[in-house]
This record gives structure tokens, sequence and C-alpha cells, in this order.
DNA sequence: GCCGTTTTCGGCCCGACTGTTTTCAGTCG
């Protein structure tokens, strides 16, 4: 995301969060909330728009004020009503929203009756009772805020979908041996595939009476370490904090015949849901979790397909639900048939004992002959990856003839091919020069360091690389970890444009850590007509089950496996890498 | 504040759970 959509993106949902707690209209609130949601989804530059309110106001629910203040914003570097609303208000007081169960009416109360300004304020005053006088206010909240006071302090941010993943698959397992449960499966970001989950919901279809012992069940389990919330049909728990890792579980049970309106329903996203809601509204019907209703006939619940079907639509993959615009696609039957997993069928971006890999390359090739795949690339840090033991010129000259000995050995079974990750330097040069980039049969080129260097600097940088010609697939292009580095902020469009006219692929790294190219990246880049690779940056047989990831990622960005390299056959493969070079 | 296949004004998704209430407000997803 560009600095000014984030920027901006943050002063409305700023403007938001304390229009909420001085107590403005509602949907008002939502509406700014909504501004800042499109700005930070936005795949390209606010500031490229320009400010015409004209043109500002074209975008997703941008109307005639936000255009206004967007406008101002990229003129002056401020809003005046932003301003204006900060001056009474006191900074320290909007953390307090991230404390569960306390929200803009708790918080507005606590603010003008008790003189509240700040976390540090609400804990001095939680040492005594003296909250509990206040009105609206009993022994129980004080209680529950004392808990998750101390939550919210220690509690990091969104969790990996790596992390999430065998959690929610874990829990699914469980509750799947219990017989009263008829199904059962994880719903939320986590299925809509999302690179980051705040929380994992799970949904089970059983009969109403069983609902009250599965739940029991449920908190009974091993990794449950505090219960939130225990009704009849929807629980709340939190798990036993592994690390950075206790993460909050939601169980809804419902009836078999309302699995699928519950399914989508819990799915999400939020924005889908509203857009599908307005939908059935229109049609003369009524979308809850329970059923999709006409009166008080029941129309469709039971999956979710006969749900879309009613409401005249395809079904919508769980990757694209985010209101973006496959509702409009799926009335016109014109969704994307989604690349999937086994659609994958070679691995371009792999590391061996040569560099910091740990597999020799004739069990990484085994390993992707039982993975079916028909291609394996070869792909060992440069030199000036010293820490990684990058190869220098001679090194690689030995690697390439031991690559080339097993892939000789291997004829027939799979394709074995000599590559390189070359390091992109800081300059954007590649760190071997083009007389040894052209023994090679395939070259992912890729930043390592300077990953904090300015846009500017940086989309100068990576441009260079693309236009080397011998560069193959340019991978993980920003550098970027989830959670933990924010990497480069190029310009994409200007770097897609430039992959596009090369005739080269960009990478999404599956590795769960990177995810680069993002969901939106990849989007804009499909969108050009660029080509993906799909790789894991294996350095372990472990890391292979990576893939999963990049695939979600990629389906999210609504990939096809023609826009896939990995998912050509072999001879094909092998004339597009070939192609790259002219 | 935004928006339009009933509308340029009058709507804006819908339900579960909790706590402090005597019928509902606040919060969450």
């Amino acid at each position: 995301m560009s600095e000014t959509n984030q920027r901006l993106a943050a002063l409305f949902q700023e403007m938001a969060d304390v229009m909420q707690i001085t107590g403005a209209d509602v949907f008002k609130v939502k509406a700014f909330e909504k501004v800042s949601r499109t700005l930070e989804s936005l795949d390209r530059d606010v500031a490229a728009i320009g400010p015409d309110p004209k043109k500002l106001a074209e975008l997703e629910g941008v109307g005639k004020g936000s255009a206004a203040r967007i406008a101002e914003f990229l003129q002056t570097g401020k809003i005046t009503d932003h301003e204006e609303l900060m001056a009474t208000f006191p900074p320290t007081l909007r953390p307090l929203l991230k404390v569960q169960g306390l929200g803009p009416k708790t918080i507005a109360l606590l603010w003008k009756e008790c003189g509240i300004t700040s976390l540090e304020d609400l804990r001095e005053k939680l040492k005594g009772d003296e909250l509990c006088e206040v009105k609206g206010m009993g022994q129980k909240k004080v209680e529950a805020l004392r808990q998750n006071l101390a939550f919210a302090e220690t509690a990091g941010t969104r969790i990996r979908i790596g992390s999430a993943l065998p959690v929610a698959q874990w829990f699914v397992d469980q509750l799947r041996k219990l017989p009263q449960v008829k199904d059962v499966t994880y719903a939320g970001s986590l299925r809509r595939g999302k690179e980051t989950i705040g929380d994992i919901d799970l949904l089970v279809a059983a009969s109403e009476k069983d609902a009250g012992t599965i739940s029991d069940a449920f908190v009974k389990l091993g990794p449950v370490a505090t219960v939130i919330t225990k009704g009849p049909t929807k629980t709340s728990i939190r798990t036993k904090r592994d690390g950075e890792d206790g993460v909050q579980v939601d169980l809804r049970v419902v009836p078999p015949a309302s699995y699928g309106a519950a399914l989508l329903y819990f799915t999400g996203s939020k924005e889908h849901n509203i857009a599908m809601r307005e939908r059935a509204i229109k049609q003369g019907m009524k979308l809850n979790e329970y059923a999709l209703t006409k009166g008080d006939k029941p129309v469709a619940g039971a999956t979710e397909q006969e749900v879309f079907k009613a409401l005249g639509l395809a079904w919508v993959p769980p990757e694209l639900r985010e209101d973006h615009n496959e509702i409009e696609l799926a009335a016109k039957n014109a969704l994307p048939e989604l690349i999937k997993l086994a659609d994958i069928k070679a691995e371009l971006h792999a590391h061996t004992t040569a560099s910091d890999g740990v597999w020799s390359i004739r069990d990484l090739a085994s390993a992707a002959i039982d993975r079916g795949f028909h291609t394996i690339a070869v792909t060992d840090h440069s030199k000036s990856q010293h820490l990684a033991r990058g190869l220098d010129e001679e090194r690689l000259e030995r690697h390439i003839e031991d690559v080339r000995a097993v892939a000789k050995e291997l004829k027939g079974k799979i394709t074995v091919l000599a590559g390189s990750e070359v390091d992109i330097l800081v300059d954007g040069s590649l760190d071997y020069s083009n007389s040894i980039l052209k023994e090679l049969d395939i070259v992912v080129a890729s930043p390592h360091a300077s990953l904090s260097q300015e846009p500017a600097k940086a989309t100068k940088r990576l441009l260079k690389a693309i236009n080397n010609p011998y560069v193959t697939i340019m991978g993980h292009l920003t550098g970027r970890l989830v959670n933990k580095r924010e990497g480069l902020h190029p310009d994409m469009r200007e770097l897609i444009a430039a992959a596009k006219e090369r005739g080269i692929a960009m990478e999404i790294n599956a590795n769960h850590y990177r995810l680069d190219l993002r969901d939106t990246h990849a989007r804009a880049a499909i969108e050009a007509g660029v080509k993906l690779a799909i790789d894991t940056d294996a350095h372990a047989p472990v890391d292979l089950n990576e893939l999963v990831y990049g695939v979600l990622t990629a389906r999210r960005a609504g990939a096809r496996c023609g826009d896939v390299i990995n998912c050509m056959e072999r001879d094909e493969l092998a004339r597009w890498i070939k192609s790259t070079r002219k």
C-alpha cells in the first residue's frame, strides 16, 4: 500500500473512532470507515489520482465530502475536519477501543463520568471498586474489564495464517470425533485465505438438543485457557498462550438445515455479507445465518450452493468474498475458475545444502517427484548472501555441474533445472555478471538487503532488475515479512508494466511469513496480464507444505491456472522460460 | 456521509450473548 493511502486510511479511521466515542451519527461513522477501507485496499496510489474531487468521488464509498477531504490532504498534507475533531479529544483515549468489551458508549461514560483518558487511567481506577458505582457498570463488568485489559496489553496483532490453520484443523478434527456432530469446518478469514487471522471461527452442524453437549465438550479441550462467552449455540474461548500465539476461537452450532446459510455468514467477509443481504432484500427475501427466507417460508439454507442459487448467483469461492466485484461476476456466471493446489506441477525456487538449505539436490528432486511435479529448479543463493553461504562464481560453476549430474540421472522422471536466486543489490544490479547468468537455466532475482529503502529508490532498483535480460522470475518482490517487517514500497504499477513488457513472471512466495507478492499486488499483476510464479522457496522438506498458502493468496487475487507458470506442462514451461530470454 | 432496477430523500444487515435491567443497551462478529 502506498504511504499516502496508508496515512489517509489511518486519518479516516481515526475520525470514525473519535466520532463514535463523541456520539456522532452511526451511519456517518460507518461511511468514514468505508472510506478508510477503500483507501487501504486500493491497488494504486491515491496521490496518482490527484486532488480532483470529481475523480476521487468515483472511488467506492467516497462521496462529495470525503473526496473534498482527500483532495485537501493531497494538497496540504492535512484535513481540517480531522484537526478540529482531535483538538477536543484526548489522543490517549482511542486505544481503549482495543479492549474487548469496551465500546464507544462505555468509553464515553468512563471519560465523562470518571475522567479516564488513557489505558493507564483505566488500570489505576480498576485497582479499586469505585467504577462499580458508575451507572450501568456492575461488579461483573468491572471484573471482565480487568481481565480483558491485561489481555489487550499483552496480546499481539492478528496471527499469521500458517499459525492459525493448524490450530483450526486440530479443533475441527477433535469436534468431528463427537458423535453428535454432523458436520464441522472452519470459516471466517481463515477460510477466505487471508494472510493474517483475527480469530478462528468454527461451525458445527448438529441437532438443537445436542448443541449444549457440544459446547461443553469444546470448552474442555486441552488448549482452551479462558472461556469468554458460552451460550447454547455460541461459545468463545481463548487458547493457551504459546509464545505470541494465544488466539480466540469462536464456535457456533446450528441445525443441519441452516449449515449452508451459517457457513456463508461466518465465512464473511462482513462487506460481502452485507452485499448479499442487500441483494436478498431487493429480491423480496431475507438472509440471515439460519436461512434465506421469503415471508416466513424458508427458501434455502442447508448448503451455500443453494443459497447462492436462490439469489441468482453462481457459488462464489470464499477467497473472493470481499465485496470486490464477485457478486456482479457471480450474477453473470463469469467468475474465474480459480487455481487449485493440485494444479501446481513445478517448483521453481528452492535451496539445497549448497547454500542454506538442509537437503541435497537429489533429496529435493525426489521430494518434487513424490509431489508429482514434472520440473524442479535448484536456485541457491548468490555470493552477497554471506550468512546463507551464497555461492561465489567458482562454487556456482561446480554447483551447476552437480545439478546437471542429478538432472541426467533423473531424466525421464523429472526435469531438474540449474538456477540461482540471485540477489538484487541496492542499486538494482545483480549479484552475478550476465556472462554467468547466461549459463543458468532459470534465474530468480530477489531483494534481501536494504529493505527499508525509500519508495522511489526501490522502484528504480527493482525496475533495473526486471530489465536484466536473464531474469526469469522476480522473487519476493517487497521483502516484507508478515507482522515483522514492512519491506519495500515500490510503485507496483510501474513494476508490473515493466514485467509485462519483459514477459517475465512475478513470484508469490508461498512461505506464510512472506506471501510476497501479496493478494492485492498479485491481482494487479494478473489484471495487467503478467504471469505469476507460485513457489515455496523451500529450504527443507517441510517447507514444501507452504504451497497451500501461496495458492490461497493466488486465489484471493483471482488467479486461474493460465495465469501461473507452475501450472504449465513440462514442455510448455520449458518454452516459456526460453521465451523470457530475447 | 453515501447512495439509487421501488428512492435525489430516507433509508442504511442481522442476530447472539452479557449484564444490569424489569424490557433493553452495549458489544461483538
